[in-house]
DNA sequence: CGACCATGTGAACACTGTAAACATGGGGAG
DNA sequence: CTCCCCATGTTTACAGTGTTCACATGGTCG
């Protein structure tokens, strides 16, 4: 994101501190994982004092958001990509697409996906990449708006569609990097991504006025135009 | 699940300390959360020297395994009450209500929750609580594996079907603690695990063999007895 | 009764996050 | 060009952590 020969507000004594740290950061997280992540151990590795990095960060809790929010960047860019590589003109694959992408990231790069999962990280988060992250959430909701405008997703309120899929893909991604799902390499991650996307993708495709329904508990779509009775 | 009147190897010098210290470790967890969680702190919870805590367990990570695993246990039971509560005649709704009842359980005690939902925690987890758990997981299946087939859910593979519903239940739950929904009492913490699982729900009851499908890409399960094809 | 061994304690070590005082050197004012 | 200032980095220090070792204690059994 930034080369060191733009130094923004200036160039001092390290050359660019603040991001070397990150970096650092980044590099300490994924070997160390976000538990054993030590403030001491980043600033050995970018050869500066540990006090030094107060010069920059204000406290432990405060460089962990920013790299955080650093890895909330790259994946809120792995998940663009997936976005631009989806059929143009098919806003249901581009939304699939999305948590696919979000499971494989998870796989490939689980401590930092986990840095950025803490309580309360999200309101920690650097306003920039908050804002990066939200971005991302509006793109996936217009994807998934258009699906259903298209027609390819039943009339469920979409707030409630989006939170079950997030939810799915966010679940499971945390289950294989729990590793509650034994090993799992970056194929068989992408294999169960498709699988729940699929079962969620299911649901989502509109129905008939009327369905098999084998008592009259389940879901009954037939009077209020299109939407689903829930039994709370 | 242990009485203090039943010392099953001994009573020593503190009474039974191993419990007391788990017990002690879970107040302290649930104060100041998994990660400030100090062995030093629940020793003196404990009102015992720190090094007592080696004597019951080989370190801080096996301590931590121990609670996870009363947690485990913990939330066994308010799923198995879920399920006992729930219709005894509609195991869909048994199965539903197991995923919601992991919810209230994360959004009741988020720091326990989060505690057994470590990277790892399972394989550590003591084989006692594992096999509870496992039996919790055999029970869910056995639930849906009825819904199934008495007619409630689509000819979806049971582990799919499984794997989805746990991942969006699991995923809402640390959406909640992680503080991305905002502020959520139990209250509305049971309204989005009712969606979730409604949605969900929507996607597993079977739907008759033509569906109506906008373009040829989506679902379409003419062929196959049953079984969705997948697009990859 | 007496010895043993499981259980608990005190001191110590390496490590952590953080604060305060001090050193340094690059950039702008004169 | 010179000089001073202030942002940047270092040294030292402190409280607290997980863990180990040598030692104290006291219940249990021969």
């Amino acid at each position: 994101m930034n080369n060191d020969n733009i130094p923004r507000k200036a160039a001092y004594h390290h050359g660019n501190l603040r991001a070397a740290l990150i970096k650092a950061a980044l590099v300490e997280i994924a070997a160390e994982g976000p538990e054993q992540f030590s403030l001491r151990g980043v600033a050995r590795r970018a050869g500066v004092s540990a006090p030094a990095v107060y010069r920059h960060f204000a406290s432990k809790d405060d460089l962990l958001a920013a790299v955080a929010g650093e890895c909330a960047e790259r994946m809120g860019h792995a998940i663009g990509d997936a976005i631009a590589a989806a059929p143009p003109d098919d806003p249901l694959e581009q939304f699939r697409a999305t948590g696919i992408a979000i499971v494989q990231f998870a796989v490939a790069h689980p401590a930092h996906f986990r840095a950025m999962n803490v309580p309360g990280m999200y309101d920690r988060l650097p306003p920039e990449q908050r804002a990066a992250q939200d971005e991302f959430v509006r793109q996936q909701q217009a994807a998934l708006a258009k699906a259903q405008h298209d027609g390819y997703v039943a009339k469920i309120p979409l707030d409630e569609v989006m939170l079950a899929a997030n939810s799915a893909v966010m679940g499971l991604a945390h289950a294989i990097i729990e590793g509650r799902l034994g090993p799992v390499d970056a194929a068989r991650a992408t294999k169960l991504a498709t699988d729940v996307t699929h079962v969620l993708g299911v649901g989502l495709v509109p129905r008939p006025e009327t369905i098999t329904d084998p008592r009259t508990k389940a879901v009954t779509p037939k009077a209020k135009k299109g939407r689903y009775t829930a039994d709370h």
